[in-house]
DNA sequence: GACATATAGTCCTATAGAGAACCAGATTGC
DNA sequence: GCAATCTGGTTCTCTATAGGACTATATGTC
């Protein structure tokens, strides 16, 4: 019965402080996703507010994606997933008309000096070495994405002793357990081009064809940027859908 | 005092209960945008619930987005705004850097059978009457965004009427003073193809050249189809930007 | 008239408590 | 062994109350 004081700017409300420092043991990595919470009666007695105070602070967080509640079971962490990324407009469908992921294809793998506009991006010095990948997602041996991908070396070092086969479709597990970095959320941005001469034989359209690209900017739970990908496709398999008001 | 009893499923929780009885007051119009809601400790009054239920009712339709919260002057019903249009994303400046509305200019207006895709956006009858019309969208004397427009005609028969210099650069206020049509929200859907050779020509663009075209399906409160809108623009001038977790 | 002050109305924060709904695992009964 | 029941723990709903914080308007003061 230890009761915990309540960091934080005195002037904010209650719920907001405990929001924080609940906030802040996510970020630190004190609790990882998947882990459940202490039970909402344990945090008012814990920090001695009353519990729809503490339940406020929760709800707070769970709006904002850090948390999730289960009737009866709890509160956890959240596991971040990326089922809101661009990439589901992508009508990416087998012959069956399931939705499936595509496998990958590694084209290229090495170190180099990060450019500039890489850099900038991952938030290292420029020229600093950079994992460099290209990949190919293909759906039934047919092409549907062409992807480049930087990671900042001192971070990702153990991913070059990977063997291909080793690695997937899906990245980003893969850094978590091999490289212990553990990406939170993403930025993307969406344009249009026409496909260069490259693009397009590797999207086996024509050169000059709409090609839309979509840029992700993974980061930590700190915040930290971990990986810059940039991935084009068929426009003519794109449609992006939201409702507005 | 009159205390009014609250409708709906008996199963379902208060506040929820209450929730939907004043969406219902909105959507049946009435109460309209603008309009300030009964206070908190009215409504609980009124219905003989705890000032807390009626407030996480209240809430329920704030985080929807049909009502907004003032501290201290009381709670509105939203006037629907579409700052969150996919439209925003397109760079359109002017010399100066400002963001502006672009200028409109009307290329033809006139009365045709729908079309049976627009029909059935527009949830009308396969060729009943309706307005169609052609827009360019300007920027200095530079050309924008290219836009073809449907209306069904049984409710926006008074826009035939007016004058192009009556119109102006935005519809929706036009649709509510002449017709009496409010647009309460919609949905966009974007794509990128190449431009036509007409598209081409009123962008001032190569043929062939990629476009961004934002198909949007505007609708009433009551979730009548009100007005079905294409529009392209450059895609060079197009980018999205978004994030996930 | 200009500016401070009071006042009433609103939403916002916080407390305290009770019971319902739900879930997972242990116990019981057969 | 298997199924039903119980039990403890969790979130969810709802009540009731009190005071703080903010806004707009009215009032007073100079």
């Amino acid at each position: 019965m230890s009761m915990t004081a309540l960091a934080g700017d005195e002037r904010l409300p209650l719920y907001q402080r405990l929001a924080e420092v609940l906030r802040r043991d996510v970020m630190e990595g004190v609790r990882r996703p998947g882990d459940r919470m202490p039970s909402e009666t344990a945090l008012s007695a814990e920090y001695g507010l009353a519990p729809g105070t503490v339940r406020q602070a929760l709800s707070a967080l769970v709006d904002d994606g850090l948390l999730e509640r289960f009737h009866g079971r709890g509160t956890f962490v959240r596991r971040p997933s990326f089922d809101r990324s661009l990439f589901r407009f992508f009508r990416f469908r087998d012959a069956s008309g399931e939705w499936r992921i595509p496998e990958s294809r590694i084209l290229k793998r090495s170190v180099e000096p990060a450019p500039s506009h890489i850099a900038r991006q991952l938030r290292i010095k420029d020229g600093e070495p950079a994992i460099s990948m290209s990949r190919l997602r293909l759906l039934n041996e047919a092409p549907v994405l062409a992807e480049e991908i930087w990671l900042p070396k001192a971070r990702f070092g153990a991913f070059l002793d990977l063997s291909e086969s080793a690695i997937g479709p899906l990245l980003y597990p893969v850094y978590d357990a091999q490289c212990g970095q553990l990406v939170a959320r993403a930025e993307e941005t969406l344009t249009a081009e026409p496909a260069s001469r490259e693009t397009a034989r590797l999207l086996r359209i024509d050169t000059g064809a709409p090609v839309i690209v979509i840029d992700r900017l993974a980061k930590g739970f700190d915040d930290t940027p971990l990986e810059w990908r940039r991935s084009k496709g068929r426009a003519d398999q794109f449609h992006y859908h939201t409702e507005i008001r």
